[in-house]
DNA sequence: GCAAATTTTGACCGATTGGACAAACGTTAG
DNA sequence: CTAACGTTTGTCCAATCGGTCAAAATTTGC
């Protein structure tokens, strides 16, 4: 029977084992060809399966591709909620740029999904952009802009910061070819997320530190 | 006749224009859907000609492509180039920013097509980044660490100095879409590059100002 | 053990795609 | 005018793609 992604979502233990592996598998194929570069084939192969199998657990190409893209959110967003005004404001952000660089490091096929889709003007995920994400980085940057009041860090645009953020991080999961590619075999080994922290931590911390202590 | 890409390359004016008005449509298809999302009648359609007039002037999709990747990675490149080290450092490095800045604002499209190329893997360039690309960079290095080593600037390494200059920048190329959400449509205005060159050429600066004057 | 329900797949379909080709069109030199 | 050459396009083809369907295989409930 069917067993969508609508409301209910009824499912027996082999229809989530099932879905989960196709899943993961759609996340192999989707992060290194795109939406559009990827075939059903190509996923269901990927999941050990045939391709009206696939089709038996989701609906289709896109189906597969949502669900993917609504979990990805949540995962990818946990740092920046963690983001807190408890700690020391230079700690805090640079935890922020750790954890970013883990993730970049440990799910590289998730932030390759997200660059890919965002590349493509976002044309999935448009709403949750200008909803969820962007509620949650005006709350954060006020977070930052009251740091900066306090004279804790020194001012600077608290949307840009966290863009840079973003951007030097994910840097090494999007382009990590590039990287692996410049940084040659010597030193492009499994150090390179390691001294890519030492880098960023030290440029933030001092382009952030206070003028007057 | 055929007029292929191959050595001598005889090409007459209006060879020379139908080819060129060829690259720029498939310029804007290529960096929209990436290379398998798009189809050679998108880019005939956008060039005001049929599609087999299109494969009368290249070979076929790859070698569009394949041209519009060559002539890039010139353009792409061309600021690294002129990386000099005859100025004061930090100078050098505000206006490189600056330069890259410039062309993530005026050649979003080529960004694009290049951050679509490596992040499939950089199928189609891998032989040029490893050699052109690494060798530039390789260079710039050497220069980079040469200010370091006159105390000119603070220690860092330096090709994940260039890593986070390139990010920083072509960031708002690449997420051009979610920079602008994010920022929303009373903040995400054009001038949202003056802003972020103010930002970042002060956090380089800041992050790079050598320890002790 | 057996029937009902669930899961799996081979075969198939229509639409789209990259590309081939020859005929038609236009231009130019004599 | 016309023959030769360069240019343009309508038509066609084979391959691939997303998706359907009914039949086969398997699991589950009794």
């Amino acid at each position: 029977m069917s067993m969508q992604t609508e409301a209910p979502a009824r499912r027996t233990r082999i229809q989530r084992e099932k879905r989960e592996l196709i899943l993961e598998a759609a996340l192999d194929v989707f992060s290194t060809h795109g939406f559009r570069g990827s075939t059903i084939d190509q996923i269901a192969e990927a999941a050990g399966m045939s391709k009206p199998n696939v089709l038996y657990y989701f609906r289709g190409k896109e189906d597969i591709h949502k669900t993917l893209m609504q979990r990805l959110l949540d995962t990818w967003l946990a740092p920046l909620r963690e983001f807190d005004d408890s700690g020391d404001p230079i700690d805090e952000i640079r935890s922020y740029i750790r954890r970013k660089l883990e993730m970049a490091r440990d799910y590289p096929r998730e932030s390759r999904l997200f660059a890919n889709e965002i590349l493509q003007g976002a044309p999935r995920i448009m709403p949750l952009l200008e909803g969820e994400l962007k509620a949650l980085c005006d709350e954060k940057a006020e977070v930052i802009r009251g740091w900066m009041r306090d004279g804790k860090i020194a001012h600077a645009d608290p949307w840009h910061l966290i863009f840079s953020i973003w951007a030097t991080t994910q840097h090494y999961a999007d382009f990590d070819v590039q990287v692996r590619a410049v940084l040659g075999p010597t030193r492009g080994g499994e150090d390179r997320f390691e001294d890519a922290a030492l880098f960023l931590e030290n440029l933030f911390t001092q382009g952030l530190k206070p003028p007057r202590p």
